[in-house]
DNA sequence: ATTCTTGCAAAGAGTTTGCATAATA
DNA sequence: TATTATGCAAACTCTTTGCAAGAAT
């Protein structure tokens, strides 16, 4: 594998970020730094660093992958009213993989958990009302 | 709301099915009950039928939208062996949403959980082996 | 008669890919 | 020089939507 400055700086991008970016705002960030960067070329390099085990690729969060500085597996929290997304406590998704593997005996592989929801700052400054109310 | 024969024979296929089938798959199921049937009306239908809570709607097990007859909450144990889809038991998972409330203050609204991995029949008759050597 | 639903085809979003050119080794 | 990566644009997959025609109330 050659070198290449578009993958050096797709890879910091995504390593510097706490926000799970989709590839689009990966392609947005590059731009600032390298103006000729094209979008096809980030997606190919995100591909490669999950291959190369460098960033992971999330699924399910919304309709856009997005991607992962943090390698190990873990779970994520979508708030509904801030729209942030949380990683979840490793702890609470090992159990439920360990509880998974005795009841059924299936092996797990990875895992993709989404939980949506209201987190504790929305819910605190009562910022949901609008949510409960909408239907 | 008025009645369609379409939305009819869309809600028993999916009813019908332990397979959590893609619109493609009940398109293709529909096709033989009634030829004329349209794909932009099993999407239009299934939309309708998810927004009735008729049925439910599964992302992220794989790139395509699949529909589940279960209406209650549950995570899918997705098998990279024989690709079936085993539905999790709800009690661990109930189990997580607790822990996760207790642990974090989230109020959990809905979730999306897909664990990949291989299954209790695939491990025991030893169908894994070119998962592990794969690579 | 009015309203809802359909089939069709076009458009949309997100992502992937073919190809000639450019950069790396 | 040989190989890998790039930018661009076209293609691809899945899904949604506009519209005129058809079906249900």
């Amino acid at each position: 594998m050659k070198y290449s400055k578009q993958r050096e700086i797709i890879l910091a991008i995504v390593k510097e970020s706490d926000k799970h970016p989709t590839a689009e705002e990966v392609y947005m960030e590059a731009r600032k730094r390298l103006p000729s960067i094209s979008l096809g070329t980030v997606y190919r390099n995100l591909h490669i660093l999950v291959e190369l085990g460098m960033i992971k690729q999330i699924k399910g969060l919304d309709e856009k992958d997005r991607f992962d500085k943090t390698l190990k597996d873990h779970g994520h929290l979508l708030c509904t009213v801030c729209h942030k997304v949380y990683d979840a406590d490793d702890v609470l998704i090992d159990t439920l993989k360990d509880n998974i593997e005795k009841e059924s005996g299936f092996v797990t592989q990875s895992y993709n958990i989404v939980v949506t929801g209201i987190c504790h700052t929305c819910m605190k400054e009562r910022r949901y009302e609008n949510e409960f109310t909408r239907n």
